[in-house]
RNA sequence: GCGACCGUAGUUCAGUGGUAGAGCGCUGGUUUGUGGUACCAGUUGUCGCGGGUUCGAAUCCCGUCGGUCGCCCCA
């Protein structure tokens, strides 16, 4: 027997309803904020994520060769391929851009606790905005999930921080700009490693130890108006600053203080956000992040390898927000919680024929039950009555019409209500009549 | 890449050197026109794979593949 290939997943029908359901919240919670649907191949051009983020994502790819030889990836991410669309019709797309997708996204790595080589990421991403009104149609939406989920607060929390708002304050600070990135990195491992060894790294991007414990001291800070004392004190750039006091005073105003904090720690990748970063994580810090984005405002103009402003000429801003959110940490989530739903199979009518003679006779019933819309099956072949009614309840039967050969003398029909173990004897044609 | 634990029936697992087991499921029966809930009986195996030790291996050793978790890395 071959099995699922490593880190792949199957999805067995109760598996599938699972996810199924988890699906149509992303869907629901996306439409409800206005996000439209796209979707794209799987398959891309190696060459569009090679380009982005060099060669530690060359390594998680999974590429091969067609039989034109050219070179192909599946893809590890949405995002890439979101940019090229909007791209390749940047003159359809003049305004804003609200998009949603739940793309099955490959990456080659190490598998983890809520880890696989495979997974579907529910994307958002807000093209054109330069607010933070963006950040907050993004985050407000993913929070709604959240809580058609039946998570709250206090399951889950959103820290954010500003990649613009950190690099003021480390310039004011006295931190080279050549250091800055260094810094980053060792601001990321906050939290995990010790306090020492982060002084340790820093100095070892350039910092001298005085400088170290003061970056320290700062990104240690909870509180935004203790970070804007901190900018006014060394004179930084207060941009950075007036973003993310504005995100956190649109959250608040659209009712969700109680999930944000903020928090210095949250870096994310250095390759491509510019300044709002935000990760969710479980309240109790048990898992990875469940999710995490950003603003990314120049992504779009850098694969493009075109100067849109040049040549589009506002046609569509490099502005961009965006956001993913994968099915596995989540599942691990709920599953803890249990707040996986029991979902199980359900249906309208069950047809049991107690011969070949009746599954003629009840042909016609299914197929104007399923053309009015309900679901209906029926037994085949005819078996032992209480092998047909166990099939009943296993499938999830409402209703029962059965047919035996009285009922076919008489064209009649019993219809048995599996709830109440009712049973009517109806005549064939009106019951015809009753489901018109 | 490193480490720990695990892999036995369709499934969840027990079995630690001496004939391969249980629950659930499945099949049949109690009831040849009535289920979801009872009772009875039956069924299911390359013990992941390969090699080694041994009179004898599911059990011990080595390798390998797969899984889970942690570290590293990454987001």
């Amino acid at each position: 027997m071959i099995p699922v290939t490593k880190g792949m997943r199957d999805f067995y029908p109760a598996d599938y309803r699972v996810q199924e359901w988890l699906f149509s919240i992303f869907r629901k919670a996306s439409s409800l904020s206005g996000f439209e649907y796209y979707d794209c191949p799987v398959v891309e051009a190696e060459e569009l994520y090679v380009r982005k983020a060099g060669e530690e994502i060359t390594d998680q790819l999974y590429t091969f060769e067609d039989k034109s030889n050219r070179k192909l990836a599946l893809r590890p991410e949405m995002t890439p391929s979101l940019a090229r669309m909007v791209i390749q019709k940047y003159k359809e797309y003049p305004g804003k851009i609200k998009w949603t997708s739940i793309p099955q996204c490959f990456r080659y790595e190490r598998m983890t606790r809520g880890r696989k080589r495979e997974h579907y990421q529910w994307n958002l991403d807000y093209l054109g905005e330069k607010s933070m009104m963006a950040e907050l149609e993004i985050i407000a939406t993913a929070i709604h999930a959240f809580e058609l989920m039946g998570l709250s607060s206090e399951n889950v929390k959103l820290r954010i921080s500003n990649r613009k708002l950190l690099s003021d304050l480390l310039l004011g600070l006295g931190v080279a700009e050549d250091q800055v990135l260094g810094v980053f990195l060792s601001i990321d491992k906050l939290g995990k490693i010790k306090d020492d060894q982060i002084i340790e790294l820093l100095v070892k991007a350039g910092l001298d130890t005085d400088l170290a414990s003061k970056v320290l001291d700062v990104v240690y800070l909870k509180d935004l108006e203790k970070v804007k004392e901190s900018i006014d004190a060394c004179g930084a750039s207060i941009e950075g600053y007036t973003e993310i006091q504005e995100l956190f005073s649109l959250l608040t105003n659209y009712g969700y203080s109680d999930y944000i904090e903020f928090d210095f720690s949250i870096v994310r990748g250095l390759a491509y956000y510019t300044g709002t970063v935000f990760e969710f994580f479980d309240a109790r810090r048990s898992l990875r992040a469940i999710a995490g984005g950003g603003r990314y405002d120049n992504l779009i103009q850098n694969l493009a390898d075109v100067d849109l402003s040049e040549k589009a000429k506002g046609s569509i801003s490099k502005e961009a927000v965006g956001f993913g959110f994968g099915d596995v940490v989540i599942f691990e989530l709920l599953k803890d919680l249990k707040l996986l739903p029991e979902l199980n199979l359900e249906m309208d009518y069950y047809l049991i024929p107690f011969s070949e003679d009746e599954v003629a006779y009840l042909l016609p019933i299914v197929a104007k039950l399923r053309k009015q819309g309900f679901t209906a099956e029926m037994h085949y072949p005819p078996q032992k009555p209480k092998k047909m009614f166990e099939m009943a309840s296993k499938r999830g039967a409402k209703n029962g019409i059965i047919a035996g050969s009285m009922e076919l003398e008489k064209k009649h029909l019993k219809v048995k209500n599996f709830k109440t173990r009712e049973e009517t004897e109806v005549r064939f044609s009106d019951f015809m009549e009753s489901i018109s």
